[in-house]
DNA sequence: ACCTCCCGCCATTCA
DNA sequence: TGAATGGCGGGAGGT
């Protein structure tokens, strides 16, 4: 096995390394030449029609098989991650080439657009890898070497790999390669996501433009353009929002290109597309909304019909990802206009952050911080504020400094070693049977796969694990073991703290590090004081949802993937009651709710003076820590950075508890590393960010210049110090606020269609265990960095991680040496048992066409 | 005719 | 400079 697992990595980087091999199209072309011979018509075969017409296929498509066929590797990979069992394999292969070569059979076996689909092309990508792997084990993935084993191009993998990465599913190690976490993050992420929608009021941005289009239509008529009421309300003086603070002369620039370029990111647009499922109500979000917003977040200016279009096609990508994940469904929400397409989330309930995994035992005072918080949010959550001010979601230009740097720090750390040790799953190890069979069809063989897991799995969560050939072996393992040791880290609890940020009058973004899950991994989050904007409640509207069975869903339904992992999780969970505690849904869901605002001050926010105005209306949240104002004011996106745990502690812990740990530890630390930032665009209101507790170590707060213990924190308060974005004296104001506007969404009531009633509604009721995690993390706590000097933080050498983030270089003026970035390697590795019982619905099973 | 969204060109960014 | 990434949108499959 070992062996088996060392050739996947070996071979996926000598590929890399050696050739650029598998470029796609150009590259494969050439290669494929050399090996078409060999193929034959294995794999996945042309389009049928293709064939039908003439042209039997297209030379993409004939490389491809080729390639399948060609390559026994990829087969016997496949085999050995149990993708296929061996029935599968042998016989189907001839099955499959048989068809090939006879005319309609072959035609049937080809495959149709829906069978290169995305979101099958994810679940096959998910099936070889377990949900929850053993973090101790190297997970690492070679994008050559999956698009080989897939026989897609490579382009295909990006766009799962981004949203995997948007998720902390999978983290960057270097070039070609990516180090596999499956869902153990996933529970934290959703958690930070959820806590920077409702700071940032996308609920409220959701019923906004709801409200407008249901004005418009009745008025005018008008789509979305930029002429949309919404839009222009939302820019600021420029014009558009996010000009704001890119036109800002004193500020660097971000490059356009820079920006245009992460900005656009299908990594952000994955996060914030999560994001609005989240904080939306009815947790069904349209991809009409979804772009909308989106677009207007980016820069509205752009907005135009065909860039619209273009958001509406990245967002179907993202969501065939997603529904592949089983985090969403697909469905139709009806208005009064007409029925138009939208998406269920039917992912875990997740509690805001603050609270979200884990951390085990917190202090008391987090806990009560959090109920308070929790109990507050739910307040919002139930009623939105409705402000009316529109949210920018503009970026500050800093934050885009930032980005780069970040992203240039991590490049520079996800280059240099990652050799890392690639034991890969168990998985290998069980399908080490070598098929030499030539059997090109991995297509075939996927969906075999998945057939096989969606029939089975999915009734029995358990039993998939173990007994499924594909994905199997490996997932069981981690999940149980991981999780609780790191939820039981101690480095983890810290005492709260309320940090208080001032926004550097250079630069309005004010870094916050969010509290830590479970998991040990802390964000630190950007944020721009940016324009705030008040916001109408928007008019309720209410649409209907039906259920509608496409493609997504059937994906959904029969990736088994989602939902063994699904009870995996859930399993784990309920056997380890790692954190009893927290699984409150009642408290959680508060958690999620309550967000404290701060007030938000930007003064020295380029954008500050308008927003300000804007900001006056504002609606207080308390918190039981300290009563925040709420500002309305949102704040431009932020990013969301995680941070590598603070605490050595938790990462030492989670190694000890791990079983591997020892082996582990020191790829680990090298592998987490790098782990990407995730930009988020979000936005953020300062104001929450303030109010919530400080996580780490006192010492952590930004007025505190001392060496800060945990790495992370250090090296947010450095870069964003570097960045100007804090300012020394940062304060946060808790002056509470006016009273706070509750707004109902108006969610339509929301009808879901028949397939996933069920399943759906149980899940609607949220507050499910999930939530529960939160509350554990209450322990972590937000740090507002404050401003400080950019020192450098220096690295400790108590954890290597944070040691290598450290390293990275930073000017102090240059972005790139920020050290934030990647910490996600570092979560990644501590935070091994985030999770908290997801609670899947089977609904998703349900839901088949 | 519209909804989806695959495909792959080609600009960027990285090494 | 070539390879790795990934934005982007044409246009075809599906309904």
């Amino acid at each position: 096995m070992e062996n088996e697992k060392e050739n996947l990595f070996f071979e996926p980087h000598k590929r890399g390394l050696m050739k650029t091999p598998l470029k796609e199209s150009t590259a494969a072309n050439i290669v494929l030449a050399d090996i078409q011979p060999d193929f034959g018509p294995l794999t996945t075969p042309t389009k049928p029609k293709e064939i039908s017409q003439g042209e039997p296929w297209t030379p993409t498509a004939n490389l491809k098989m080729l390639i399948s066929a060609v390559s026994p590797e990829i087969r016997n990979r496949d085999q050995k991650r149990g993708l296929f069992d061996n029935r599968n394999g042998l016989s189907d292969v001839k099955d499959c080439l048989h068809e090939h070569f006879s005319g309609d059979e072959y035609e049937k076996s080809q495959p149709s657009r829906k069978e290169k689909s995305l979101g099958l092309l994810c679940h096959k990508f998910l099936a070889r890898y377990p949900n929850y792997p053993n973090p101790a084990v190297n997970n690492d993935i070679c994008l050559d070497e999956v698009a080989e084993e897939l026989n897609v191009e490579r382009r295909r993998i990006y766009d799962i790999v981004n949203v995997l990465e948007s998720l902390h599913m999978v983290s960057r190690l270097a070039k070609n390669r990516y180090t596999w976490h499956g869902r153990h993050n996933l529970n934290q992420i959703l958690g930070t996501l959820k806590s920077v929608g409702e700071e940032n009021k996308y609920a409220e941005q959701i019923m906004m433009i709801k409200k407008k289009e249901y004005e418009q239509e009745f008025e005018v008529g008008k789509s979305y353009n930029t002429e949309d009421p919404i839009i222009k309300s939302n820019t600021g003086q420029n014009g558009h929002p996010d000009m704001c603070c890119a036109e800002r002369p004193g500020v660097e620039l971000r490059a356009a290109s820079v920006n245009s370029r992460k900005d656009k990111s299908l990594k952000v647009m994955s996060q914030k597309f999560v994001t609005l499922f989240l904080v939306s109500t009815p947790q069904i979000v349209s991809l009409e909304i979804a772009a909308k917003i989106l677009t207007w977040e980016d820069h509205v200016e752009d907005l135009d019909r065909s860039k619209f279009k273009t958001k509406i096609r990245r967002l179907y990508d993202i969501a065939n990802v997603l529904s592949s994940l089983d985090l969403i469904k697909k469905v139709h929400v009806t208005e009064e206009r007409g029925r138009k397409p939208a998406f269920k989330w039917t992912g875990p309930e997740i509690s805001p952050n603050p609270s979200v995994s884990g951390l085990s035992p917190v202090l008391p005072c987090a806990a009560s911080d959090l109920e308070a918080r929790q109990s507050s949010k739910e307040n919002c959550a139930k009623n939105l504020f409705s402000t009316r001010g529109k949210p920018n979601f503009t970026r500050h230009p800093s934050l885009i400094k930032l980005v780069k740097s970040i992203e240039s720090d991590r490049r520079k750390i996800n280059s240099a070693p990652s050799s890392p040790i690639k034991t890969h799953k168990a998985e290998s190890t069980q399908n080490s049977v070598p098929f030499r069979s030539k059997m090109a069809q991995l297509a075939a063989i996927c969906k075999m796969q998945l057939e096989e897991q969606s029939s089975e799995p999915r009734k029995n969560v358990t039993v998939q694990l173990a007994g499924s050939g594909h994905c199997q072996s490996v997932a069981p393992l981690d999940t149980p073991a991981n999780a609780e040791p790191e939820m039981m880290a101690p480095s983890l609890i810290q005492p709260l703290g309320v940090v208080p940020l001032l926004p550097s009058p250079l630069s309005p973004a004010v870094p916050v590090i969010l509290p830590q899950t479970p998991s040990g991994t802390s964000y630190a989050i950007y944020l721009q004081p940016a324009q705030a904007q008040t916001i109408t409640p928007p008019p309720g509207l209410s649409p209907t949802v039906c259920p509608t069975t496409s493609s997504n869903a059937m994906i959904s339904e029969d990736s088994t993937d989602a939902t063994g992992e699904n009870a995996d999780s859930d399993a784990p969970k309920s056997s380890v009651s790692t954190r009893p505690g927290s699984l409150l849904p009642g408290p959680e869901r508060q958690g999620a709710k309550n967000r404290e605002r701060e007030p938000a001050r930007e003064k020295g926010s380029k954008r500050a003076s308008m927003l300000e105005d804007s900001g006056s209306k504002k609606k207080f949240k308390e918190d039981q820590k300290a009563p925040e104002n709420v500002s309305t004011t949102l704040f431009p996106s932020g990013y969301l950075i995680p941070l590598t745990q603070c605490s050595t502690l938790g990462a030492e812990s989670i190694l000890s508890s791990n079983e591997n740990s020892g082996t582990l530890s020191p790829n680990h630390s090298i592998y987490s590393s790098p782990i990407a930032v995730t930009p988020l665009k979000l936005m953020v209101s300062p104001t929450s960010m303030a109010a919530v507790p400080v996580g780490h170590s006192p010492a952590l707060s930004s007025s505190h210049p001392l060496p800060i213990q945990n790495p992370s924190s250090a090296i947010v308060n450095f870069t964003l110090q570097h960045l100007g974005l804090i300012s020394p004296g940062v304060q946060v104001s808790t002056s509470p606020g006016p009273g706070t506007i509750a707004v109902s969404p108006r969610i339509e009531a929301v009808s879901v269609t028949p397939e996933n009633a069920g399943a759906e509604q149980g899940r609607a009721t949220k507050c499910d265990a999930s939530i529960l995690s939160q509350n554990q993390t209450n322990g972590q706590s937000f740090a507002g960095t404050g401003a400080q000097q950019p020192v450098p933080v220096t690295p400790k050498g108590s954890q290597p991680v944070a040691e290598s983030f450290f390293r990275t270089p930073g000017g102090p003026t240059k972005p790139t040496g920020s050290p934030c970035m990647d910490f996600d390697g570092a979560n990644y590795t501590s935070v091994g048992t985030l999770f908290v019982p997801q609670r899947k619905l089977e609904v998703s099973a349900e839901d088949v066409h």
